[in-house]
DNA sequence: TCCGCTTTGTTTCACATGCAACGAAATTTC
DNA sequence: GAAATTTCGTTGCATGTGAAACAAAGCGGA
């Protein structure tokens, strides 16, 4: 049995390079992390969102979130209010900044990813679309 | 646009899902980490690596090669010779230990993999691999 | 109401990681 | 052949991360 040929690490290397093309992205252009890119993804295309629901909708813990939103905060990328009803909730909302710098960076983010995309067959996107979908659910239900 | 029909994110979850489910075997298995889990593979399918075969042959830089070495050399599961023609050069080999856990770990590991694989059909397997392949190489040219 | 229990978000601590500097060995250049 | 340069592996440092502890707020039963 070769590395290069073991299914789980060719999916590793495969994913790790496409993202790491990504991360290049909003890194160099506004300082992103991963974790805060997700977030302001969600954030932005939301009016306001608990950090329940952030952590439910990126797979990040709760603990995560917390680091990611207070240097988004530290940023002026989004605000934390403190919930009326339940004051141990913070509700999270993009600033008008934060909403600037998403628009800014989406098209060049997702430039990037289908410029990759499409160095590939229309077949094989095709299929890696299927690929990916199915691996999805099999491996959150497993 | 929404965070979870965002491309990029969608391999990205799948791709660290399936990955998690792996590192747990060897991790609980034998406390080998992902990179230390890697050079281990390499080592016990062949005589003797340098340390930049094995850099090159696991996308970890020579820093994860040296550390994760140090790991597996602490652990009796590998040797760290220095190679007798260049002194700076160390020359890597798998203990009768690594191989025996090795052999031990395989089995285990890729039955983890095939578990989530066979809960997908055929097609979905079999696109999943094409996409992967493709994906693969357009990550790496791009 | 009071006391215990749960939930929510943050902090602490120990450890992993990435980057740059470093020392040793080899190679090149003069 | 000595000095400068390059290569290889390791180490230090500053930062990031995960697990568990923690404080604050809410909930719930006596």
């Amino acid at each position: 049995m070769q590395l290069d040929s073991f299914f789980p690490y060719r999916l590793a290397v495969a994913s790790e390079a496409f993202s790491r093309k990504l991360t290049e992205v909003y890194q160099r252009e506004f300082g992103l992390s991963r974790e805060e890119w997700r977030l302001l993804f969600l954030l932005a295309n939301a009016k306001s969102l608990t950090s329940l629901e952030l952590s439910q909708r990126t797979t990040l813990d709760k603990v995560q979130v917390s680091r990611a939103a207070q240097r988004l905060d530290d940023k002026g990328l989004i605000t934390r209010a403190i919930s009326e009803e339940d004051r141990r909730i913070r509700v999270y909302h993009c600033t008008p900044e934060g909403h600037r710098r998403f628009e800014q960076l989406l098209p060049q983010v997702d430039a990037c990813a289908q410029g990759m995309l499409n160095s590939m067959s229309a077949e094989d996107r095709a299929a890696l679309d299927r690929g990916v979908t199915a691996l999805l659910k099999a491996a959150s239900e497993t």
